[in-house]
DNA sequence: CAGTGGTCTAGACCACACC
DNA sequence: GTGTGGTCTAGACCACTGT
């Protein structure tokens, strides 16, 4: 019996398991923990009951319990340890582990950043182009500039390279969504990602574009993203106004 | 029959396994199959056989096999779909998530980076650092200056809180080694961290400190570290060089 | 249609932590 | 010890992709 607490299963009703669903099972058994867990009917360091307990609580069998409790794990919201059990990690760290970025913290204010297209261009690639994208000197290449503004401030300056052959981006679309957004819409699978962060003071043209004086801060990401395939779907080289960006992000199982 | 290739099971001896040894069935599978493509045996693209094949040539049952895939795929070595199969990735991306930062680099090619303690005290905790530990105000707190330097320049200023209940941290120690792996070989588990990486310019101390003009452009991190308790284990303050130091990451399914 | 990975089940044994 | 999560097995059915 355990000194502090006895494990708690809770108020987890069956009720909303539907096996007829195509959503798997672990997936729901997962969500309604998580749930459970975010609304705080099962406050910080809850210990849950073991998975042979809960799963016959929520009639299945274990192993789909236990891939739902490996979910919630690569999720950060609990911890397990062999002998021990399985705890609830506290509500602090769990929304630390939303990242968010300032877009996404405009977004939520109702606040929508405004993208301008200075440029969209299709154009035959450089040798440095070429390097970049993996692809043969010449072949034709989407070149965009993109102006990123919020609260009538600018922001940042994105420009990217594709490989021509690829996709379509219609300037009116780049106006509206992301370009990763784009990207996934026209079907195309990202697999991975690597990016490059620095720092470095701003040109007198740089400086002019974000409304910064001349040599301030600029916060620079070079990304190169790769689809399943293996081949370079994007390649971009982005610079931010130091004043008013930075990027978030949390790392979980360090 | 596959048009181009036909799936390649392909040399992978049986003969390695040891079902005596401590590390998993699933995971030495595993790591069998990623030898093998690491080696280059299996290139780009090869298809790999079903995991019924594969499961039947290493003498294992289906879900060890699919564990050990399903662990492959999360470190983006192969891509799987359904009703098609599973494809090995292109070694180009392979490499590219191999992570690597700047000290990484030189550890690798033998400059190892110095770390130099520039101070190293325990003080009763303002109000700020309670806030960032989520202390109450006036507990100790272990508070670290260092200055990172490589190729015989600084390039970073890493400043942090702990609190002192936790840990004692010999300034010798610090110069030998980072401070995770101070704290993970102290018994800390640590379960995730949330960093904010942003620019600025260096004050004139700053610039000085790094060996910089005034103004130039810094590179900065905030990261708060948590246990698996949801408790505060670190709060770091760090100022990199823009100059000589970048952040090299890579980010899976996207 | 055949072949693939994705899901689910019912059992078993083991390693580890705590008492 | 007892209880926990971690591993492994053998089999089944399904959803999707290609032909």
């Amino acid at each position: 019996m355990a000194p502090q607490q006895e494990p708690a299963s809770s108020a987890l009703h069956v009720s909303t398991l539907d096996r007829g669903s195509p959503v798997p099972l672990y997936f729901q058994v997962a969500q309604h923990l998580e749930r459970a867990i975010e609304a705080g009917a099962l406050p910080r360091g809850t210990r849950l009951s073991n998975e042979i307990e809960l799963a016959g609580e929520l009639g299945v069998s274990r192993p789909t319990m236990r891939k739902a409790m490996e979910y919630l794990v690569g999720k950060g919201l609990v911890v397990r340890q062999r002998g021990v059990g399985t705890r609830v990690v506290s509500p602090k760290v769990r929304r630390s582990l939303e990242l968010t970025s300032l877009f996404d913290d405009l977004e939520a204010i109702g606040q929508r950043p405004t993208t301008q297209v200075l440029s969209n261009t299709i154009e035959d690639a450089t040798a440095e182009m070429a390097e970049l994208l993996g692809i043969a000197k010449g072949t034709p290449v989407v070149s965009i500039a993109r102006l990123r503004s919020a609260l009538g401030q600018p922001i940042a300056c994105l420009t990217n390279y594709l490989s021509a052959s690829r996709i379509s981006l219609p300037t009116e679309a780049l106006e509206s969504q992301g370009l990763y957004q784009l990207l996934r819409r026209s079907g195309i699978q990202l697999h991975s990602a690597t990016q490059v962060i620095g720092a470095r003071s701003a040109t007198a043209a740089e400086a002019r574009m974000l409304g910064e004086g001349k040599g301030a801060a600029l916060l620079t990401m070079q990304r190169t993203a790769y689809d399943d395939h293996g081949t370079v779907v994007e390649y971009g080289n982005h610079i931010y106004s130091g004043a008013r960006y930075s990027f978030h992000m949390s790392l979980l199982s360090i």
